[in-house]
RNA sequence: CGGGGCGUAGCGCAGCUUGGUAGCGCACCUGCUUUGGGAGCAGGGGGUCGCCGGUUCGAAUCCGGCCGCCCCGACCA
């Protein structure tokens, strides 16, 4: 294509709204535009890469075995109500009716669909195992939209449903599914991390995310340098710490004003202790009880692994685990917000691990502006149980090996989950095994955000003047910018060109724009098209062209009839690569 | 949903405190001159000042309501 007839609306300008590199970038670069918070349109050029990013993930999905489909984005209240998520789902749902008032939702996700579609026409263990995919517009109705397409409530997403006969069956089919996602990770040339993940409201017993790391990433991820763990700070396991105290002398009890000292900033610098040696309690509400969570001052709760600890250890009924409201605090502690304590409380107590290895530690007093100092568990109280209760963090301990994890930012681009019979006991997908026995079928799924990717290859592709895009996903493999339109010699060898690259199944876009050569360069940083050929009157008089490829400051000339020839060897070899 | 900010030309912004009928840069159009890193000069087009209501002789400006967008948090995965 030539530039001068392209939609490509740059601009020169970050726009107002955005905050992370890649929206700026891609809505400078003429990639998209917002339509409303959250949403947006593709231009030519993020299309393309869309599109490309969809092939590659489509070749991976048909390597494994999968087979494409095309699922109904509007979808009836009815089989989300038989699955349980029209009310589970929450308002993330786009819930709406069709004229007749019947009521449907724009699918986020579709397992519902899925299931129905497979449990009619799926009756024997013969027809198992099979893996239906599709790549689908989805719409999640997020709270707070953000970072353009990192966080959308509209976007696209390839979605893949494995169902087996057993869970060993399923098992394999998300093996082969980890490696597709692996494989298709390196061939967008991602830094990246499969990392064990929480299931959430999908549900299912195994999962992975495939983080892209990035420091704008949304997620925050713990790996082992020694054995290669890596998970979730929401899932990693914490090891022990050594000991069970840290061995200092037990000092006496005292009781201390801390007026208006509520957080742990507060206590630490009006106390002058350090936050590792402050308790802090929590108040969380389970179905029929409460419970006071204590964690070490410089530690963050993890919600999931105190729901399951609760569940396991305590044995208590946990739907959702919410932090208690202000009122409930002072109910249970008799003071305000900001002063609970674990001494002289009529609730179970449960501590991390971390909690266990401490001594002479602050606790609140249960008593406005009041602080205990110098307390002792087993001594000044006694704890219900001890476990694993925090988010993980850079520093904490490896369960598996010992190590010490690092951590990383990371934006999710895939996520596998291993289902099991989830929804296929609700809606009833059976099949009839060898014994002629109705059995659930054991269902897995795997979800990648195509457009999600988009943002993601940016965050980690770029510099100062714009995009640098990996090979197999730019939008064009080159870019032939032509300096001196006006001039007919320049014109008539850069048509040669042009033609003779298209020849050669070379994907080439002319810049034959009549602007400033300051323009021409400064978009071509910014959209960043791999290679870029440059033509002028100079270069024209001694037969030379100029190549310069996008991620390196390296320049050099190249003879008029060579150029072709040599561009479409070396692209060939960088795609090669991936 | 709570807190904060913003809404003026396609984009980025000033004007609002102290009311008098809208401006700057970029982009766009015309002409001439330019051409190796967002060209110069001259001329030009484009705005219900988010919407509704109120105060006033007069509202972008003051008051009230609503809507939208952004940030922080809660929520959600």
């Amino acid at each position: 294509m030539r530039l001068s007839t392209m939609f490509v609306p740059t601009r020169k300008e970050d726009p107002a709204d955005a905050e992370v590199v890649s929206h700026k970038l891609l809505v400078r670069g003429g990639y998209i535009r917002m339509l409303a918070r959250g949403i947006y349109s593709f231009l030519p050029l993020g299309w393309r890469s869309v599109r490309k990013i969809e092939a590659v993930v489509r070749e991976e999905m048909n390597r494994a075995g999968a087979q494409e489909v095309h699922l109904p984005a509007v979808q009836p209240s009815e089989l989300w109500e038989e699955s349980g998520r029209w009310t589970d789902y929450g308002p993330e749902l786009l819930r709406f009716e069709d004229r007749k008032g019947g009521e449907f939702c724009f699918g986020p996700t579709h397992e519902e669909v899925i299931t129905d579609l497979v449990r009619g026409d799926i009756k024997s263990y013969k027809q198992l195992p099979l893996n239906l995919y599709q790549i689908q517009t989805k719409f999640r109705d997020e709270i707070r939209p953000r970072f353009g397409l990192m966080r959308g409530r509209e976007f696209v997403m390839k979605d893949a449903y494995s169902f087996d006969t057993d869970l060993e069956a399923a098992e394999s089919s998300y093996d082969a599914m980890f490696d597709a996602y692996e494989r298709i990770c390196n061939r967008l040339g991602f830094d990246f991390r499969a990392v064990e993940a929480d299931t959430g409201n999908i549900g299912g017993s195994r999962s992975h995310e495939f983080q892209v790391l990035a420091e704008t990433g949304e997620d925050e991820i713990v790996s082992c340098p020694e054995c290669g763990y890596a998970a979730n700070v929401e899932r990693a396991e914490i090891g022990v710490e050594a000991g069970e105290r840290d061995g200092a002398e037990m000092v006496e009890m005292s009781t201390v004003d801390t007026p208006e000292a509520r957080t742990i900033e507060e206590i630490s610098s009006f106390l002058d202790r350090p936050a590792e040696q402050i308790v802090k309690t929590l108040i969380y509400k389970t179905d029929d009880t409460k419970v006071a969570v204590l964690l070490r001052g410089d530690h963050q709760a993890n919600p999931i692994k105190i729901a399951d600890f609760l569940r396991e250890k305590l044995d208590l009924e946990v739907t959702s685990l919410e932090m208690a409201t202000d009122a409930e605090i002072k109910e249970v502690t008799n003071a305000p917000v900001g002063f609970a304590g674990p001494i002289e409380i009529d609730i179970p107590i449960v501590a991390d691990l971390s909690v266990e290895a401490m001594s002479n530690f602050v606790v609140g007093a249960n008593k406005a502006d009041t602080h205990h100092v110098d307390v002792n568990h087993g001594r000044d109280f006694d704890v219900t149980a001890v476990g694993d209760l925090r988010l993980a963090g850079a520093g904490d301990t490896c369960a598996q090996c010992g190590g010490i994890f690092e951590s990383h930012r990371g934006i999710e681009v895939g996520h596998v989950f291993l289902l099991g019979d989830k929804y296929s006991q609700s809606m009833e997908a059976n099949y009839l095994d060898t014994n002629g026995k109705h059995q659930p079928m054991q269902m897995g799924c795997y979800g990648i955000g195509i457009t999600r990717i988009l943002a993601a290859v940016v965050e980690q592709n770029h510099d100062d003047d714009g995009i640098i895009w990996p090979m197999p996903i730019a939008p064009y493999q080159v870019l032939l910018t032509v300096l001196h339109t006006d001039n007919d010699d320049v014109m008539q060898a850069a048509d040669a060109i042009y033609e003779g690259l298209k020849e050669q199944g070379v994907e080439v876009v002319m810049d034959d724009r009549d602007t400033g050569i300051g323009s021409k360069f400064k978009d071509s940083d910014l959209i960043g098209i791999p290679l870029r050929l440059t033509l002028g009157s100079r270069g024209i008089g001694n037969g030379q062209v100029e190549m310069k490829w996008r991620d390196s400051d390296e320049q050099f000339d190249v003879p008029v009839d060579e150029v072709v020839d040599r561009v479409a060897s070396e692209v060939a070899a960088r795609m090669e690569k991936h």
